[in-house]
DNA sequence: CCAGCCGGCAACTGATGGGTTGCAACACTA
DNA sequence: TAGTGTTGCAACCCATCAGTTGCCGGCTGG
């Protein structure tokens, strides 16, 4: 249930602005499942930083944590939101240069400057 | 000449990470091709605001300064780093829960405790 | 020629975020 | 029980950024 796209779009995109988090979200991807300190080992920073940046992708919906066995919790990769956001690009990218475009132009060639408003 | 898509679709996503920034597309998408003044009129930020968003998203290739008549400079949208973007998103989403998800779970079924180094 | 509008720096402030260190709590093991 | 390892929380720098105000230069029009 989703009935705001956009914020789950806008989340994805902050998730994956920053590189340091690109580069969590490979490591998880090549890595599989893997603990905060695990991850610590691989990427160029402290694990409090991963922690942080994996609270972040979790409220994005970009991961989930799984309490395991022993007091290891296990980040694990969830695509769902991805695919909110590739729908909201190819949305976005369509009225662009859709029918819109032209129309535009039009508007751009007819409108005397006044017309624009204000 | 993308030698680095990451690249591109990384300044993609800080564009639209930005709620203001998708408001000033949005409103760029739905008005046609307009002046920093002209969008000033219809955001809730100052001119100066809105153009340094403008100098951002021109730098990640989303829009384009062209000179017009007068001294005004025109931004028009351009949908091209957003297919970038799209292909990067899909690509990261296609490896996520792609055949790579049923060997993580394997190798993490089969891993015993003390198998774990270090 | 002067007034007005428009656009582009420049400087400043406030907030946000990435990253670090430190510490406390808990689980397992020798 | 002592020790080790792992997690979570909190406090704290530092950089960046969003947004503002102010000023100056250049067209345009009367």
């Amino acid at each position: 249930m989703r009935p705001d796209a956009e914020a789950v779009a806008e989340q994805v995109f902050v998730a994956l602005a920053d590189p340091s988090r690109r580069a969590l979200l490979a490591a998880l991807a090549s890595g599989g499942p893997a603990t905060a300190t695990d991850l610590a080992g691989r990427l160029p920073i402290t694990r409090q930083a991963i922690a942080k940046h994996l609270a972040l992708l979790a409220e994005a919906g970009l991961v989930t944590a799984e309490p395991g066995e022993r007091r290891r919790v296990r980040y694990r990769l969830r695509s769902d939101p991805m695919r909110v956001a590739q729908q909201f690009l190819a949305a976005l990218a369509r009225d662009w240069d859709g029918p819109l475009a032209a129309l535009s132009q039009h508007l751009d060639d007819t409108a005397p400057p006044g017309a624009a408003r204000r």
